[in-house]
DNA sequence: TAGGCCATGTAATGTGTTACATGATTAG
DNA sequence: CTAATCATGTAACACATTACATGGCCTA
């Protein structure tokens, strides 16, 4: 489980669930989600396998705070996962799948529309992800390897998505110059005028 | 839940459980996975909501097969969800959640190892994607906006896999020459020269 | 005084993975 | 005769989402 390790990564500072959970709305947000009501439990389940340590504490403002920190059994573990290699073949494109079976609508207009929303919110997401390039840049310069090393690493991860976003912004471009041709030699509905290449056995993404 | 969906859209031909995982191997699975521990469930699930119908046949080869069919309340369901706008927000990146966290390790040639790693990945995974566009063009053209409805689709959808992974390998390429500059200048273990953009609120991806 | 933030959690439900369990037919 | 493919499923567990439940402190 990945959550796991992600907040064990976190974990390195202590931290209240709360924290944590501020931490995703920040900056993990862009590759991983969570809830509050999923984070407890995961702590909970952490300290339970020794993993982490909790401490409850007053907090100057609001109720008492349960802080966490790492064992050294948690810090083993995160390394293990750190070593044990690239995890690929989880992705899911639940947006692909509505597009690869889009035709059943019957109309593209509608696939239009799709695109257009989906152009929409890429190019947002992207011009979020530029905005915090430009920060930090600006902050520690343009020569990331001279960068300290978490700064180093996580500026590499944000230049992934700058790099797939704006590839996947390309993309609906493409496909929306494609849909226009489409629908400019035959502006009502479906079928254009080629065979129909229902090559079910290949795919997408 | 997008699994069902996928099982809908898959089922504009009447199939079984087993036919549909095939589709799975062979198409979906480059955006989605399922095992068929999970399909022959959420079938019955589909079937006790009518969305599916089933029949059971004899078989020409092996046991007796129960055969799915689409009810009309299936591909209203199937249309509502392809009329609810792009599914977004939902992406799991488990690879960059690791790249995020690997300065723990302390050492950027391990670093730079899973970055070949993914590389490797990545690469092999777009030249498969460009094989299946390459057979498609020849069968087809190259004009999408003459293929029929699902093909053009369906083409679109690899077309994005096109542009994403390949921007991938392009992102993937750039970290490692970062790192080797970075590890030119300082060939053990970690810490760059510069400042330590700690950048804990600023993100990836 | 109303709403937001701090701060904790549980319960119910939904979704997904791994392992287990069975057995016929067919191609090599 | 052995392995792959066809074909079905269950059980146990792991993981995730949504809704529920509570309450103090601070700011507008």
């Amino acid at each position: 489980m990945s959550l796991e390790h992600i907040l064990l990564g976190l974990l390195r500072e202590p931290a209240t669930g709360y924290d944590l959970k501020n931490a995703f709305s920040e900056s993990v947000r862009h590759f991983w989600s969570a809830e509050l009501s999923q984070i407890y439990p995961t702590l909970k389940r952490l300290e339970q396998r020794r993993m982490l340590r909790s401490r409850v504490e007053p907090s100057p403002k609001g109720p008492n705070r349960r802080v966490y920190t790492l064992t050294d059994e948690g810090r083993t573990e995160l390394l293990r996962w750190l070593h044990s290699g690239p995890a690929v073949g989880t992705e899911r494109f639940a947006y692909l799948a509505q597009l690869y079976f889009m035709d059943a609508i019957g109309d593209l207009r509608e696939t239009r529309a799709f695109m257009t929303a989906l152009r929409d919110h890429l190019s947002s997401w992207l011009a979020q992800l530029r905005a915090v390039e430009r920060d930090v840049i600006a902050a520690y310069g343009d020569a990331p390897e001279r960068y300290g090393d978490a700064g180093f690493h996580r500026f590499a991860a944000l230049r992934m998505g700058i790099h797939s976003v704006g590839s996947k912004v390309a993309w609906c471009d493409e496909t929306l110059a494609a849909i226009d041709r489409r629908l400019a030699s035959a502006p009502r509905a479906g079928a254009g005028s080629g065979g129909e290449p229902d090559h079910r056995k290949e795919f997408p993404s």
